[in-house]
RNA sequence: CGGGGUGUGGCUCAGUCCGGUUAGAGCACCUGCUUUGGGAGCAGGGGGUCGAGAGUUCGAAUCCCUCCACCCCGACCA
């Protein structure tokens, strides 16, 4: 296979389609809208899967699954979720096919067999979950009740780019239940706290903690809490949300709980959420135009060790002895002793596919005691002593980890621009881009407006953003903080 | 949902305007030999109801009609 890659400089959308198609992560499926996610891009998912799953856990989480159908009127009482919803709904109707008797050897949709109320694929589970935890709930006792689901849920979109917005994706969402207000934003605080976490230890991507703005507040929520990433196009990217949702669901579904003196009261919610997304992220936050970069702590290979020539004595016995020695300090390592393909061909194909470090082994290093350690992050290699082998490759595995980071950390604080003018905010959005740090006067009108003349949005106000008085760059009316503005994914 | 475009082996496309034997190329794939420290070379080989349906014609990938799918640009979105 002859495959190139589209350089970043020349279309960054075709480049980021190379990568997911030549880095063997996802295909188009037959489904429109719908991608496949191949074994490898799967990989990744799992290994994002695990780290998190541990930090919920961790944190007084349990797993459990609901349905992936919703009843309408469920899914319709809590009207502004349901609204915020409803463009992009599947629905299911009828439950049962039957032959076409005019066209012969084909299916239809047998009209008998309409449902006698239509069933809501979830593109978000709230519903259901609020409906259940109705039920579960009945006194004080039963809370904080703290649950998450691993699961799939469909929104039908437009237009769609694998990873980054598909018609299904795979996710999690937390939904807890709390016995008072400042429980549940504690809740909400502490899961954002755990997205952060994740991003910029696990995923080398820095992330900005922030609230949104009204307009760009989860549909049913009090408070949306967010992450956001900058990816290397100036483009922002929502990594993760964490949502405040008040009383909304429990007064939408009487989710009431007798406390300790005897009274009915509502309960407070919270629901979080991260999903294959953060794959679309990971691209777009590491990678170059040789392909794919993945930090260590995600890569399914996290080394790959290639004999030159395949798979002959002593070469082959000496990289059995250095894969076998650096599985037992916990490291993910391929040996690939594939006859088929050449060398040459083999590191080409691992650059694509983002396997941190490559080690080649030939007859010549046999002589002299020595390998070849090739790093993706800097695309350096050097020849080291067999013998000190294993310590130096884990090292360096730690070393690409913390430099990815310090890359996109470097990147991200060099395009945050603050500006004090709409001129200048115009300016820095079409020339630099990246996050823009301006005065806000806190309407959605003006956030409006922004965004008609721009393209650009709040992406969020910043947790940790300092008081400073100052004038909003369009309308000029007193702000006391600055918001980040950004065109995003 | 509006505007534009494209459908030909697994992939990228030529051929369509102006109908004419067995429908082509590159890449990929299979076999053999030589190779193997940055995407190998040579030789041989397999694979197509030309998006679907209906029509015009002696003859359709090519012309007409209908339908379908996908892509790009907008509006909407994690």
């Amino acid at each position: 296979m002859s495959k190139v890659i589209t350089p970043r400089a020349e279309d960054y959308s075709a480049w980021y389609l190379d990568i997911v198609k030549n880095a063997n992560l996802a295909d188009n499926s037959a489904v429109r809208g719908c991608m496949v996610i191949k074994p490898y891009g799967y990989a990744i998912w799992e290994n994002m899967r695990d780290a998190l799953d541990l930090r919920f856990k961790a944190t007084g989480h349990v797993n459990a699954y609901f349905p992936l159908f919703v009843p309408k009127s469920l899914f319709e009482a809590e009207e502004k979720n349901a609204e915020g919803f409803a463009k992009e709904c599947a629905v299911v109707t009828h439950y049962r096919l039957k032959n076409d008797a005019s066209r012969p050897g084909k299916l239809m949709v047998d009209p008998e067999a309409k449902l006698e109320e239509e069933l809501v694929v979830r593109p978000t589970s709230e519903a259901i979950i609020w409906n259940t935890y109705r039920d579960w709930i009945q006194s004080y006792r039963d809370l904080p009740l703290l649950i998450n689901q691993w699961a799939n849920v469909v929104r039908w979109e437009m237009r769609t780019r694998p990873f980054l917005r598909t018609a299904e994706f795979l996710w999690q969402e937390g939904h807890t239940a709390h016995a008072t207000k400042e429980e549940a934003i504690a809740e909400t605080v502490t899961m954002l706290d755990v997205y952060a976490d994740f991003a910029e230890n696990v995923m080398a991507m820095p992330v900005i903690k922030g609230v949104k703005s009204a307009n760009e507040r989860f549909a049913g929520a009090e408070d949306t809490y967010c992450i956001e990433a900058l990816m290397q196009d100036g483009k922002a990217l929502q990594a993760g949300t964490s949502h405040f949702l008040g009383q909304n669901f429990a007064k939408a579904f009487e989710v009431k709980y007798l406390n300790k003196d005897n009274q009915q009261e509502y309960v407070w919610a919270t629901s979080w959420g991260v999903s294959t997304r953060l794959i679309g992220a990971l691209i777009m936050v590491h990678s170059d135009d040789a392909g794919l970069v993945l930090p260590p702590k995600l890569a399914p290979m996290q080394v790959v060790i290639v004999p030159i020539p395949n798979a002959v004595s002593p070469v082959i016995e000496e990289c059995d002895r250095l894969a076998a020695e650096l599985r037992s300090h916990g490291v993910r390592v391929h040996i690939d002793t594939d006859e088929t393909k050449r060398s040459g061909f083999k590191f080409a194909e691992y650059e694509m596919r983002g396997v941190p470090v490559r080690v080649a082994i030939g007859k010549r290093d046999i002589e002299n005691g020595t390998l070849e350690i090739a790093r993706r992050d800097t695309k350096e290699k050097q020849t080291y002593p067999m013998a000190d082998s294993s310590g130096i490759i884990r090292a360096l595995l730690d070393e690409i980890q913390q430099n990815l980071y310090n890359r996109a950390k470097e990147y991200r604080d060099a395009h945050i621009t603050h500006v004090n003018s709409f001129d200048e905010f115009k300016e820095v959005l079409e020339t630099k881009g990246g996050f823009i740090s301006a005065h806000w006067d806190g309407t959605g009108e003006t956030e409006e407006r922004i965004k008609e003349l721009t393209k650009a949005t709040i992406r969020c106000i910043p947790l940790d953003a300092a008081n400073e008085d100052g004038v909003c760059v369009l309308s000029g009316a007193p702000s006391k903080q600055r918001v980040l503005f950004a065109k995003a994914y």
